[in-house]
DNA sequence: CGATAATGATACGGACCCGTAACGATCGGG
DNA sequence: CCCGATCGTTACGGGTCCGTATCATTATCG
């Protein structure tokens, strides 16, 4: 059941979406950032540096400095595998969860009022 | 005829561009950015600095900063007005419609994997 | 003409991010 | 035990962006 939409609609949407992004006054999320959050919050743990910075296809310090941010903003928080002392576990927030759900919801809303064009 | 998208299925649909825009390995767009491309490329012309600003809700130098980036990338060009030189007019450039067609289809594709989920 | 308003660009100090290279901590095999 | 491999982090020089304040240019109106 794949979902139908047309390139014109899907940049409205596109459009639409960012357009409150930036008028919400936070702090916007980079494309990076934004690929992790949702890569933490929708696919199952454990995530690990190394492995976020294999699915993105960038090196571990871009991983590093956008969990720096990310952790600043409350969005995750970092902890040490007690397992294995040298990697580093990547977990979920309240604040993160509220945050990805607001982004799925205004997803939603906007899909909402694109008409057929 | 509004567009069906569930919270779940929105957010799957947004990190999966998200992924594929970070790995292209093309500079990524900021929010502000981006909302200025499409905003340029989906609304009627003309489109001025002060306008933008408006639209975004920000200053005039995050456009003009904005301007200097996207056009360094050939996305998009400025032209003095000449009925009012005051006004800057934001033009739309071969490479620039190629860019935001190119992500509509990105959209478009990653939309028809999405399943009921 | 001259004063005022409006437009977009620029200057500035500060913060963030980039890619590359190096680093300390930790694990595992010989 | 110890040496190499692996983990995440940090250092570095360079670039970009931020918000605020200021600027030059142009238009408008008395």
């Amino acid at each position: 059941m794949p979902l139908e939409i047309r390139p014109s609609q899907a940049l409205r949407l596109w459009r639409q979406v960012h357009l409150d992004l930036v008028r919400d006054g936070e702090p916007d999320l980079s494309a990076r950032q934004t690929a992790i959050l949702l890569t933490v919050y929708l696919e199952l743990p454990p995530h690990t540096v190394r492995g976020l910075a294999q699915q993105l296809g960038v090196t571990k310090p871009v991983i590093t400095r956008a969990l720096d941010t990310l952790g600043k903003l409350g969005l995750l928080t970092r902890k040490r595998d007690e397992a294995d002392r040298r990697n580093v576990v990547i977990q979920r927030t309240v604040a993160g969860a509220l945050a990805v759900e607001r982004l799925g919801d205004l997803v939603t809303e906007h899909a909402k009022e694109i008409g057929a064009g």
